[in-house]
DNA sequence: CTGAAAGCGCTTACAG
DNA sequence: CTGAAAGCGCTTACAG
């Protein structure tokens, strides 16, 4: 039983009007009476009829779908954008078509597989992903975002967190509760997240006069952190504060800090992370780190992208989220364990 | 600049050959001499051409298209099955259209437009959809197959983990380990997931001779599975152990339980959920639970549904992937914390 | 092996 | 408001 859909012209028959009729009723602000589109309609549901998009989007040129390129959703923070993505675009009537890549290889292969689509335009969330995959898109003519990054190229658009400022922030936090040997784990090399995130912490601590005690680099994984962490406490003179580049590997870190070395926290060694994911309110990590607010990204990100397909012409913007610090007991042992009783409890943080 | 894509047509003129050729150049398999394809290639590549698959798929009536609804990322299990799933379906050259609905209201109308789409199959991926939205597939002649879920209907294949020897092999291990006053937080009563997982566990209790101590429903949520876990802890005489239907509930209760109730986990109360998402591993964590490998849990979904597409008289099948119990501190004192270098100790647990 | 032609299921000017 | 017709960019019998 390889039943064949059902077409507009099996409704047109059906309801003995013409196939252009049957289109008409499906397609709001079309000039049709009311007579007509509920003869249609009738017939449409007595057969079952789905308008085919396929169809309609090969003649509109505009497929409705926008590609979403993620690398790698064992980092909390991209199922958080991927959901809020998701989400946005969907109540935009936009569709969300997924390439999931570790790193860069095959990548590009993938995506020509997603070009193929016609996809109105591509989101690209992850820091990992080459600066060449924009590339590509943009030679194809098709818009293309970047998300949780920026690109020198112009006329690339993207929405970013607070990356400098965070880092900046996290740099103050650890000299303001008496921290003199802050480390950093680095995500990766030639990520400008990463960088710009560092840049922030170095200034931050070059205001007090507070030297880097120590830099890894963790390739934003939580092995490569696992691995960064012992580098960095296994020195004659350990750090007694680590900010990671996200809170994946910050976590990673209180693991091997903790469990591994017998290093308390906070005690010994402050750790703070960056995003905010949702483990880091859990009340046994707790975990100082900077909010990226992953819903109002999406929300900026989705409105730019419908932005970029109405108004073709208009430059590429960058935007910045506005973020926070949330302080949490991985850097500070005053902040309230939880002990309220009105929900939510866990994402609590004491905000700076 | 509104630089419309290249067609083949575009192509043919360049190369001096028919629209057809360029066709067959793309076609893998199609008759055509090696010059001839050379050519066309270098016409192609000069002019940037990439096939238009929504074209393609319009006549093939194969839009090499999965449709996957998943509805709540925020539980780590689900993105660990999208990124699986995607990676296992583009190997198989098709792409992903992903649906994401948080419950059920809403979630018929975003199928709806999922369907227009001509999917070729739908994976389900969410305990808590409606099988109403898999009757609407089957309605529509579209493939379905369900996963971590399992539904009554016939025709409707399924891939699961061992939901009732799981729960069995919890309450075998609470038993085994001096509990005696187990409770159990439930997922959503209506899904068979949570349902099978509870019945395994009610069975192993009865092997002991041991009664079930509470139950709370935690509808699956981190907020829902704290409410149920106050109400268990905040009984005169609170249960010794508890199993949560997932891992994500199991987390929230241990947040309740250390941190709120100051219960020491697991020295008056043994802690234990499903899944074996990355956090149970986390040694901060160090949740015991039932593995359910999504990796391979999805490489068995892919499969299926080329299988479901490639022979379509074939009958559904239910398949079930085996798991295992993994030991970690939140049930048991004496399994090691992490102490080895060898990597990856983080997943560690003992095997039953 | 190659090309001309029909056709996939729609949308949208164009007449009426 | 309605219908006949052209056409979106391809694939695929059908001849040659």
């Amino acid at each position: 039983m390889v039943r064949r859909h059902v077409t507009a012209e099996e409704v047109a028959q059906a309801a003995g009007v013409s196939q252009s009729a049957v289109s008409r009723a499906f397609t709001p602000g079309a000039s049709i009476s009311l007579p007509m589109r509920d003869r249609v309609q009738a017939a449409a549901n007595a057969l079952g009829y789905r308008p085919n998009a396929i169809a309609r989007s090969l003649i509109t040129s505009r497929s409705r779908i926008i590609g979403v390129v993620a690398a790698y959703l064992h980092n909390h923070f991209y199922p958080s954008v991927v959901d809020a993505l998701s989400r946005e675009l969907q109540a935009r009537g936009q569709q969300i078509l997924l390439l999931t890549t570790d790193g860069a290889e095959g990548a590009e292969a993938t995506l020509d597989a997603l070009l193929r689509y016609r996809v109105d335009a591509v989101i690209l969330a992850s820091v990992t992903l080459s600066s060449g995959l924009a590339q590509t898109c943009k030679a194809a003519g098709i818009p293309v975002l970047l998300f949780n990054r920026t690109a020198r190229a112009p006329g690339v658009g993207s929405v970013t967190g607070e990356n400098r400022a965070g880092g900046r922030a996290i740099a103050r936090h650890f000299i303001a509760t008496g921290r003199r040997r802050p480390a950093f784990i680095a995500g990766v090399e030639d990520s400008s997240t990463s960088r710009e995130r560092e840049r922030g912490f170095l200034e931050g601590l070059r205001e007090a006069g507070v030297a880097l005690h120590g830099r890894e680099v963790g390739h934003l994984r939580f092995d490569g952190a696992v691995a960064a962490t012992r580098r960095l406490l296994r020195q004659r003179q350990p750090p007694d504060a680590i900010f990671a580049a996200n809170d994946h590997m910050a976590i990673a870190a209180m693991g091997v800090a903790r469990h591994e070395m017998c290093v308390s926290v906070p005690g010994a060694l402050a750790l703070a992370g960056f995003d905010d994911t949702e483990p880091a309110g859990w009340p046994d990590i707790s975990l100082t780190s900077y909010a990226q607010p992953a819903a109002e990204m999406a929300c900026r990100a989705a409105e730019a992208v419908m932005a970029m397909l109405d108004r073709p012409g208009e430059p590429a913007r960058r935007q910045v989220v506005k973020g926070r610090l949330m302080l949490r007991r991985s850097s500070v042992n005053d902040v309230l364990p939880i002990a309220s009783s009105k929900p939510p409890p866990y994402h609590l943080g004491k905000q700076l």
